[in-house]
DNA sequence: AGCATAATTGTAACTAGTTACATATCTCAT
DNA sequence: ATGAGATATGTAACTAGTTACAATTATGCT
């Protein structure tokens, strides 16, 4: 059933019927329920493709990482994207996760956009740089880009600025009231905010900043795991990883290697995932607000629609979200007794504990 | 730039051009090279909109979740999804996570179908009967369906027969020679295959199944928490969950009721998630191979659009893929002595030892 | 009632491709 | 050289909508 034969059959133009069907469309209230009535009635529903070529517009939402070297097979993208799809439907478009691999991730990009197969893009990015070259050339479409840097230049499309600093100072505020003072970074891909963070941080309380206490970028359970325990090694109190899968692998091989978390080492995770605080030592961890990130990340990209639509120009839209901090069981104090217990012997003893008292 | 304009700069004929494009248009290899050569010096690209409007074809994988009354906020689902978007994409498709509400999934469904919108759709379901009704009306879109249950009677389209059985049968054979016979279970939402073969399991060894040792149907964290507590106070000496999450729920609050997993009481969860063997203790997990599942689905998703293309009637596609078992640290054998206290007891005096230690 | 103006509706020209059928070109055996 | 059969290309009719503009109808005001 075509919009013809079922203009046909319900004593219209085609034209209004499309009318029926466009919130927008100049019609009157009675005639448009009439149709949509007799729409439901013999199963017409108007044909995506079509609508979209010839309103030369889509609702889809394209959700891209730009540093999505890897396959994205990471929960804090994952929730992430559900997020932001889950606020996409609500906004009435559909999210859709594009997986190209870095290589052909502008060219993918851009041949979507040229063929307006996106309403709407929304671009998860690290580098200003990276996004900005992503994103050149396709102005035409709507974008907007969730960064965890500040845009340096006013920003030609939406920006949603992640700020991560506020979650890291009260992090290692944290850490600092409890009396660490070695406190390593284990650090993600593309993470120089975070690590400007850490060192900011360090630096402005007057804090040692060695090389040696952050590591080299990592992204797996595993490489943060022997990240850990290769700082743990150098007497660290405290590791504030960048992300908590590298958190999750630190809790691990830590643990595995003899050491308790919190008592002989704290650790500090950044993404607040959702079975973050339901390992065992919850993990202390500094969120980042998903669903606040979508949602404006969403909003603005349908206020930069709108106004295309309406032939307005675009206003830049900037919208920061802070990061918070949730202290949980990874993070401990360090009373005077705790900081001079030599970690190593003692958590291996405790290891063995426990049995003896239920046994 | 549409293929008219296209056209003429070339030289040749719009048919000519939308060949060069269609990997089984009958064309001079030459031409087509030419063509495509020149495409991509001029930058044109054909207009997937009216591709899929012209040729009512869709290369869109929707993803469905007949069960997803809640939001699919769900560790497996999700790596699911990426696994299948991720072959999809291998196969020229891009994936297209559908997340309406229960109510209105069978219109949304029913809408993108005859929209013409997806080229095909992989369901996951648990209910056959669901998965059918789902389906029902709408044969004229190919489609996979990744199910729990075997089908009854012959499937009208793809099926990928994810059989939890043989992991739930090694899962308890591994609890059973640990000597583990109270062995209860914290169900799922729509989990009747598990829960018979745990069922068929128990009764097959001569062990009783207890109703009172299976739990209502629970999915959060927090609910898998308070069943295990609840069910540990009965006694028991293991506890299979029918998810990893359940099961991770379950692990925070045992301990956190002072209970030692494994020691005092061994878990089993089922999904096998990236963090379930990052955790403390590891998690005994009955896995549930998501690459094989995906790369099943959307193979045979392929050969029907195939057969459908060419005109050959569907040959009835059925795969069966197994689960398997992880055992890890979440499980332990029962020595003599530890079988012989009486959990009831114990159990409960430990469920309120903690604080006090601590405090 | 008569006219200006506004609100609806209709007509027809778009949107950018695919594909059945017709036509042209090529290959090769006679 | 010629015609059959195969291969390649072109023409034109589709696909199913939106929308500018024209035409019609309704409303308000004198």
């Amino acid at each position: 059933m075509h919009i013809r034969s079922f203009a046909k059959i319900s004593g219209v133009s085609i034209a209004t019927v499309s009318r029926a069907f466009n919130p927008n469309g100049a019609i009157k209230a009675e005639t448009r329920e009439r149709i949509l009535r007799l729409a439901a009635k013999h199963g017409f529903t108007p044909n995506i493709h079509a609508q979209r070529m010839s309103s030369r517009t889509s609702s889809v939402l394209g959700i891209f990482y730009s540093f999505s070297a890897e396959p994205i097979f990471d929960y804090y993208n994952m929730e992430l994207a559900q997020q932001l799809a889950f606020e996409a439907s609500k906004a009435g478009f559909t999210a859709q996760l594009e997986l190209s691999s870095a290589e052909d991730q502008q060219q993918h990009l851009r041949q979507l956009v040229q063929n307006r197969a996106l309403g709407g893009i929304v671009l998860v990015a690290e580098g200003e740089e990276s996004a900005k070259a992503l994103l050149s050339g396709i102005e035409s479409c709507p974008s907007v880009v969730i960064s965890t840097t500040p845009w340096s230049n006013s920003p030609t499309m939406g920006l949603v600025h992640l700020n991560v600093a506020p979650g890291i100072d009260l992090a290692l505020g944290h850490l600092l009231q409890g009396k660490h003072t070695r406190i390593g970074y284990i650090r993600g891909k593309a993470d120089e905010t975070k690590l400007a963070a850490y060192q900011n941080f360090m630096r402005s309380k007057g804090l040692i900043v060695d090389p040696a206490w952050i590591s080299a970028p990592c992204s797996t359970f595993a490489e943060g795991g022997a990240m850990a325990v290769e700082l743990a090694r150098k007497g660290l109190s405290a590791i504030l990883c960048a992300t908590d899968i590298l958190a999750l692998g630190a809790l691990h091989d830590l643990t595995a290697s003899g050491l308790n978390v919190p008592r002989d080492i704290s650790i500090v995770g950044i993404d607040d995932l959702a079975f973050s605080s339901y390992i065992t030592p919850s993990l202390s961890s500094i969120g980042v607000p998903r669903q606040q990130l979508s949602q404006s990340a969403v909003e603005i990209l349908m206020r930069v629609i709108r106004d295309d639509r309406e032939g307005r120009s675009r206003p830049q839209y900037v919208h920061t979200v802070n990061a918070t901090f949730t202290p949980r069981g990874s993070t401990q104090v360090l009373t005077p007794k705790g900081k001079k217990i030599s970690p190593q012997k003692d958590s291996l003893s405790l290891l063995h504990k426990k049995p003896n008292k239920n046994g």
